[in-house]
DNA sequence: TAAATTAGTTAGGCTAATCTAACAATATAT
DNA sequence: ATATATTGTTAGATTAGCCTAACTAATTTA
């Protein structure tokens, strides 16, 4: 049995590793700021995890999940994510309003409950800010994100995923009117500061900034 | 901001003052059991709530929840009664499994989250186990509770709560197919045991035990 | 490549919640 | 009313998760 400070080691190594599939290992420094702990905290928690086998770690090395850890913050990550559509869609919670609660509720423990969460939510397969919901075997849908940012002028394409998740930006798309599966044209890149004119849904052109257009996965 | 552990103890003493009306105070002792812990530790919690305000308590002297404690012990039975109606109406839990889960999710914090489930409940009054749901303001619905032991013999009556929340008692409740609700005729009762001939729902009758009609509170 | 910077670790302390063992107060029973 | 039993408290120790301060290793830069 993991304790609630475990789970959220393992969950934050999982999001840190799964960050840039190019490198899948998370530094302590960087692991601490995550979690808003000391670095010292960290490298304490890390030796305990080692020892339960959920990281494999050298004193100064890499820090990567093993199996069993990755195994148990997919979990932790299932549960985040179906508590959050339980939330904005049953609820009637705002997309920058899931996150805080759902930090909560992935540690409530019971098998049950989560797949009898799931199957009430109809097994969703992304969760209200577009991200993938691990199933119960710990799969999740593989989607090819690109950002809007990325995007040639021009094309259109469907908003799928957000990658800033705070509360300022989530506020920021719902003012916009912007949401998952929302359709965007990019009409044209200003050079001088890689700001972009895009049309939402259809309506009037409008200018968003670089900033904003790093924030915001979409298909083509 | 209450931790997990003070709000099983506030939980714990509304539990137990609440249990005889005359007897509105609890024992160290009694409570140290009722939670699962040793009676030192109950001491060194008591002091601490009480430098809280939350209990009023003297050295070996009774145990009382104040105002303040009253109330926050309230608010966590809303959650803990919701939860269990959430579960066994939404996720199709038995009466049996609810309990232990609805431990857990009544530490959820969020003023917003027990408001919005209690609206997605549809403002229910009572949980599965037949008890009052406190509202928002903390108030809940009395009601005169009887056992089944004092209905006189050739009378009717209706199961309002039980009064064991056992998994074994309610799993045998679930096998004789009594449930709130649920229409008891008291055929007669056995002098030599206290035993209890009753008719379920109008069926053939059959006998239960004087520790069964102990554990069922009906309504007249 | 040597110095400076950054990243990571160790040692020692703190707090909350628990324990055991010993003691003190209260209640009960002859 | 005194002895016994019950109930409750204190003191001191333990563990998990956190901290600061001082250190060491690794990396970057001049």
């Amino acid at each position: 049995m993991l304790s609630y400070t475990e789970e959220n080691y393992l969950k934050a190594l999982l999001k840190l590793s799964s960050q840039n599939q190019e490198k899948p290992e998370a530094g302590t420094n960087e692991m601490a700021a995550y979690l808003g702990v000391k670095p010292a905290t960290a490298t304490d928690m890390l030796k305990k995890l080692k020892e339960k086998g959920l990281v494999s770690y050298e004193k100064y090395g890499k820090i990567l999940l093993t199996a069993i850890g990755r195994q148990n913050g997919i979990a932790i990550l299932r549960k985040h994510r179906l508590w959050e559509t339980f939330l904005y869609e049953k609820l009637d919670f705002s997309w920058d309003e899931v996150h805080e609660v759902a930090e909560q509720l992935e540690h409530i423990q019971s098998a049950k409950l989560v797949n009898k969460l799931e199957e009430f939510l109809d097994f969703p397969e992304f969760d209200p800010h577009g991200d993938p919901i691990p199933n119960s075997k710990g799969e999740m849908p593989v989607v090819i994100k690109t950002l809007l940012s990325e995007i040639e002028p021009g094309a259109t394409c469907r908003v799928i995923a957000v990658k800033d998740t705070s509360k300022a930006f989530l506020q920021y798309l719902e003012k916009l009117q912007i949401t998952i599966g929302t359709v965007l044209k990019i009409i044209e890149v200003i050079n001088f500061d890689r700001s972009v004119n895009i049309q939402i849904a259809g309506s009037e052109a409008r200018n968003v900034s670089m900033k904003f257009a790093d924030s915001l996965f979409v298909c083509r």
